[in-house]
RNA sequence: GCCGGGAUGGCGGAACUGGCAGACGCAGCGGACUCAAAAUCCGCCGAGGUUCACCCCUCGUGGGGGUUCGACUCCCCCUCCCGGCACCA
């Protein structure tokens, strides 16, 4: 397009050539424009003909103000959004505050501010930092967990839950934090710790608690992990874990003697029912509730039950069960082995534990690592009745022999079958025969969510004298959390000691009722916070199904891993739970995840106790919004841990500083690109190549790998191709269409990244259009390939010289350069040449000998 | 114990399906500009040797073996670090 030239530029002003790059003045300026236009970053409505693209980070807790992790978190989101814009995309891009919470309590008792005052600065001043640091959200959309608005569809959930059955009711053991003094779901139990308060532990209390049957989906939470491919193997690893599921029998085995009120037979889970023959002898929980039937009436043995349960719970408060010995107590009594009606005895063991399966066995010694350390101890008979298949002949294995490639002895009319075909057949057995069947069992339990603190959303149920439990009738709702309540660590749940709140009316006899006085699990809140985004102002309902089928699910969710199990377990619960209700049609909410990896200083992650905090409004201060941002893209691959350096931050700042006087430098406005290689100079030929590739590359990493490190410092060798050219450039031997569109280009490129300086200098360029909107760059291969090679030539896989070679050349010429090639030739001189191995593009190999 | 991830210059990290190890950035060193400094621009920057005629040689991606014309990359064994799960029957 060699007309361009004759284009006229458009002289700048003085100003615009100024030559130092101030980040505050331009992000000031542009942060201006964009809050004076709130329909900048808005999804448009889900009938719109654009294709859909919902990216979610996950939302923030306000606990004051924002810190590294958040920054890094939504600098990917936000480039990827921007990215997604500029494809043409319609993207929903919104963001919120999951606002209810424990620590809002513990500052209302230190500082004496209601917790809603405090969150609701707390979040005034996180959006304040939001919108500096230039993300691009839709206000419009935003949710806030603690608002009514929001709060009474959680509520309105309840009753749906409560109406299918899947919220109920019960006392039970349940996990303790005497710090937070409420209830936690296994879910918060890490290694016998709050997850909060990493040194106090869990205490366990017998309390009425509403639970949520998530177990109803345990199978479909597990095989769902399988289509999940655009998660990370490592969560759904988790997850896997987590629910636990183990394919089993409960077999009977009926007490010898006589029976009292806790039954007359012992009910025990085993995935190896193919041992059974080998079993001799029961163990039960301490904690097995036909345990203290069956030690009768002699206190001593009482007492050794008891000593049983105290160290389980000391070893589950200091997480040491692994280092517990093994040992137990001999109950006196006998249980009878259905398969061949032998007497084993029944003994109560520390390793037992109630809480999985049914907290009773069956000893298989010879065929369980644990059963044989236990049997070692007291003398219990070891019978062996699985053989390793392969050696066929009776050769005696090592004991305990646990592998389940195997074959049964000593067991009956089951002799000689591969250990899988016993378990399918015994299985049979013992269901025919009425003393057993086939189950599942998991690990994952019913989720409970009653909280006996002030700052949750308020459980709507009610407590009739005469009518029960009641639920709270949806026109009712919301139930309202009652302001302006006296908050203490101590007593209970905070609410029953408002009476307004407590004393209510039954919806049914309209005789007085008490109120449920616990708060919900905030993890409620969350686990559907992002359907709500869709349609946040609706009133009348928690969301349109239509809206909801148009943009879920969500494309790609960004997070800290740390939530792999808790939010995301919970969330896909509810999805499956609100697709049963009718209300979406979705399956799991979100197609693919990203989980981001931890932003550390000097080696450790930051913490105020060790003072290695850096602060993003410092940075913002220091360096500028972009360079901030861009740095946490720009210093490691997202998904790795990032070792903040402040001095890296300067680099980035120092880098947009080279892009900044470039373009003030050399700004021209014409229209047009050059397209052709065709009258360019080897100079412009260059620069182009160089612009092209690193489209392709910077596109690339968009569509796969994430690498935005590698965009970044593309888009750096980029600029550094530039300046290299800058002479030619300024002595005007780039034709001003040229020049024009490689700039325009180079903006566009860093759009996603440095939102601030891209607007700027697209400003500068002339261009009058939305940067956000206008299309990414397009590659062109033509242009971006190379016209010549160097090839790299190697003698036996040694480096020893190079050769330019044109790029289109055939392999034979390729060859043929590298053998005639003065080094090749004294190498091979006298040898003979074994082998030539020409990569195209990259190296000739010469293998002599 | 099981599962997942990782180890590359002084530092953060590149090298995507086996093909020139160290892109890009930081720090450091040298030069230009300056009365001087900062900023900026240019150059050098794995180790050792030979030499600085900037050419060449040897070694080098946690350790040891292997496959291959060729290995940071694939296979086997081992060490260390991070994360998850765990007396799970």
């Amino acid at each position: 397009m060699a007309e361009s030239t004759k284009t006229p530029t458009t002289p700048l002003s003085e100003r615009q050539r100024e030559d130092r790059y101030d980040p505050q003045r331009i992000e000031e300026k542009w942060y201006a424009r964009w809050q004076a236009d709130p329909a900048l970053f808005a999804a448009e409505p889900h009938d719109s003909s654009r294709k859909k693209y919902y990216v979610l980070e996950m939302l923030p807790y306000p606990s004051g103000a924002l810190h590294m992790g958040h920054v890094r978190n939504y600098a990917i989101g936000d480039a990827l959004a921007r990215h997604m814009w500029m494809r043409g995309y319609n993207v929903l891009h919104p963001m919120g505050w999951d606002a209810f919470g424990l620590p809002a309590e513990n500052a209302a008792i230190k500082n004496n501010v209601p917790p809603k005052d405090w969150t609701l600065r707390n979040i005034a001043h996180m959006k304040q930092q939001m919108k500096r640091l230039g993300f691009a959200y839709d206000w419009a959309r935003e949710v806030t967990t603690c608002l009514p608005e929001y709060y009474r569809w959680n509520q309105w959930f309840f009753l749906k839950l409560y109406e299918k059955g899947l919220a109920y009711r019960k006392s039970s053991k349940v996990n303790w934090c005497p710090e937070c003094a409420t209830v936690l779901a296994n879910e918060q139990v890490v290694g016998g710790m709050c997850w909060r308060h990493e040194e106090t532990p869990v205490e366990q209390r017998e309390l009425e608690q509403w639970f949520v049957r998530t177990t109803k989906y345990a199978d479909e939470l597990l095989n769902g992990l399988d289509q999940l491919e655009g998660w990370p193997e490592k969560v759904r690893t988790m997850q896997r874990n987590w629910i636990g599921r183990s394919e089993g029998a409960m077999v009977d085995f009926k007490i010898d003697g006589p029976s009292r009120r806790a039954g007359d037979k012992i009910t025990v889970f085993t995935t190896r029912i193919d041992t059974i023959f080998g079993a001799t002898s029961i163990q039960l929980a301490p904690e097995h509730p036909l345990a203290p039937d069956l030690v009768g009436n002699d206190p001593s043995l009482h007492a050794k039950v008891e000593d049983l349960i105290r160290e389980q719970a000391r070893a589950r408060a200091a997480d040491d069960f692994e280092t517990m010995e093994k040992h137990g107590v001999f109950t006196g009594r006998y249980a009878i082995n259905p398969f061949n009606q032998e007497k084993v005895p029944i003994w109560v063991a520390n390793y037992i534990l109630t809480g999985y399966g049914t907290g009773a066995i069956m000893s298989v010694p010879a065929h369980d690592e644990r059963d044989y350390e236990f049997a070692q101890k007291y003398g219990i008979d070891v019978r062996v009745v699985i053989l390793p298949r392969r050696t066929g002949e009776r050769e005696e294995p090592m004991i305990p022999y646990t592998h389940k490639d195997s074959m049964l002895i000593n067991s009956g009319e089951f002799n000689e079958l591969s250990n899988e075909e016993a378990v399918v057949r015994m299985t049979a057995y013992a269901e025919r025969h009425g003393f057993g069947k086939g189950t599942v069992t998991y690990r994952l339990k019913d989720w409970g969510i009653s909280r006996q603190r002030y700052w949750g959303t308020p459980i709507p149920m009610l407590y009739c004298e005469k009518c029960g439990i009641v639920p709270v009738p949806e026109d009712q709702l919301p139930v309202l959390l009652p302001e302006n309540v006296d908050i203490t660590l101590q007593g209970g749940s905070p609410l029953g000691r408002v009476p307004e709140f407590v004393n209510a009316t039954c919806p049914q006899c309209g005789g007085a009722a008490r109120r449920e006085t616990d708060t919900m699990d905030t993890f409620v809140d969350s686990s559907w916070y992002f359907y709500r985004y869709t349609n946040a102002q609706l009133n009348d309902r928690p969301l349109d199904t239509a809206t909801v089928d148009y943009w879920f699910p969500i494309d790609q969710y960004i997070g800290g891993v740390e939530h792999a199990i808790l939010h995301l377990i919970y969330s896909r619960f509810w999805t499956k739970f609100m697709r049963d209700l009718g209300l979406i049609h979705n399956d799991e909410p979100a197609t693919r995840l990203f989980t981001q990896g931890m932003v550390i200083k000097d080696g450790s992650k930051m913490s105020k106790s060790k003072g290695n905090v850096v602060s993003p409004d410092d940075m913002v201060a220091r360096f500028g919004a972009d360079a901030t941002r861009m740095y946490s893209l720009f210093a490691t691959s997202p998904d790795r841990e990032l070792d903040w350096q402040d001095a890296g931050v300067e680099g980035v700042h120092r880098f947009l500083s080279r892009v900044y006087r470039f373009v003030m430098r050399n700004a021209v406005n014409a229209p047009g690109a050059s397209t052709s290689r065709d009258g360019n100079s080897a100079a412009v030929r260059q620069v182009q190549r160089k612009l092209h590739q690193t489209i392709r590359r910077v596109s690339e990493d968009f569509q796969g790998r994430w690498h935005f490190n590698t965009s970044v410092a593309a888009v750096m060798e980029f600029v550094n191709a530039l300046y290299a050219a800058e002479e030619d450039i300024t002595a005007g031997r780039f034709p001003a269409a040229v020049l024009a569109d490689i700039q325009r280009k180079l903006v566009l490129l860093l759009a996603p990244f440095s939102p601030y300086l891209a607007a700027e200098l697209w400003e500068t360029l002339g261009e009058k259009d939305n940067l956000l909107r206008h299309p990414w760059p397009e590659y062109d291969p033509e242009l971006a390939r190379e016209e010549e090679i160097i090839y790299a030539l190697q003698i036996n896989g040694k480096l020893r010289s190079h050769v330019a070679v044109p790029a289109e050349a055939p392999e034979a010429l390729v060859r043929e350069r590298a053998l005639t090639e003065e080094k090749v030739k004294a190498a091979v001189e006298g040898k003979q040449v074994v082998k030539v191995i020409v990569v195209p593009g990259k190296l000739v190999n010469v293998v002599v000998r």
